[in-house]
DNA sequence: TCCATATAGTTATCATGGTAATTAACTGGA
DNA sequence: TCCAGTTAATTACCATGATAACTATATGGA
């Protein structure tokens, strides 16, 4: 996350990086202004899915297991690949998700070392609940923030 | 932070969202594309900040002090207004940076309550050695994450 | 004066991200 | 066959974000 309520002001940006990214200050002003943003915008869906008891990465779990369509089953390889997190938050993530009824975890009958998944009922269920205030948070949230 | 490898395609987006964001689905992608881009920028920072034995946040709470030519003593809450996290972790953060003689701490005279900081020298190190990496990172990664 | 209320910051506790080290299961060559 | 090396996932531990509850100090009216 970044965290500046007022960003430096060209003038600052100019001072402090006239040395190493000459030429540069108005590329910085605009990435830091979409930095921030995007921060915002981060922290809003946190809100969100805390205040349904979930979070961004749990939410996003079920969406990539349920949204190819050719599929039912995942590996837990397989699902670490699609969301770019560490495999220990995954495997901790993931527990949770079995713990509470939304995933189905299988052990491989071919390899005993993996693990496969899939969406129950309930976490079919809790991913359809989440989904329109997700998708009506990103586009009224983007445009205040001058995102889009 | 926003985690996904593979943004959904155009087609599923459309096919989730329809309901609730009909006819959204183009812009929604690129929220996304913005969203995972920067979060990958800020993932790069703050690997950045790691590998010098500091943080994003704390880097940023000595620049706020150091980039306002005219002061060199700020409150806490007036660090905390400029910096939006939450008193918790400006409390620890900033405990953090006065152990490691980076800031200097007074108690007010006025009022008791209060804190003034200012930057030691030490601390004026810091950031000035941090300063071009920070920038040259800030320019180099929008740029490849399509952020600029 | 003195207590109720307000304000500044801290402490306690939790969630969720990371890396390093570990355990469990498989594989391939001596 | 069997063990050295590889791969899949977990465990242990830490950093940094949050909220709720608390402590310490100040203030203003009876």
């Amino acid at each position: 996350m970044f965290f500046l309520q007022d960003l430096p002001s060209l003038e600052m940006i100019d001072r402090y990086a006239s040395q190493h990214a000459a030429g540069k200050a108005k590329e910085i002003e605009r990435t830091l202004h979409t930095l921030r943003a995007a921060s915002r915008l981060i922290r809003v869906l946190d809100a969100y899915f805390a205040r349904h008891d979930f979070s961004q990465l749990r939410f996003l779990i079920l969406m990539v297991i349920d949204r190819d369509t050719g599929r039912d089953r995942f590996t837990f390889s397989e699902i670490a690949a699609k969301t770019d997190v560490s495999k220990p938050v995954m495997s901790r993530t993931i527990s949770n998700l079995v713990e509470s009824g939304l995933l189905v975890e299988e052990t491989g009958k071919a390899d005993g070392r993996v693990r496969h998944y899939s969406i129950s009922p309930p976490g079919e269920e809790k991913l359809a609940s989440l989904l329109p205030g997700y998708f009506a948070l990103l586009t009224s949230t983007a445009e205040q923030e001058g995102i889009v």
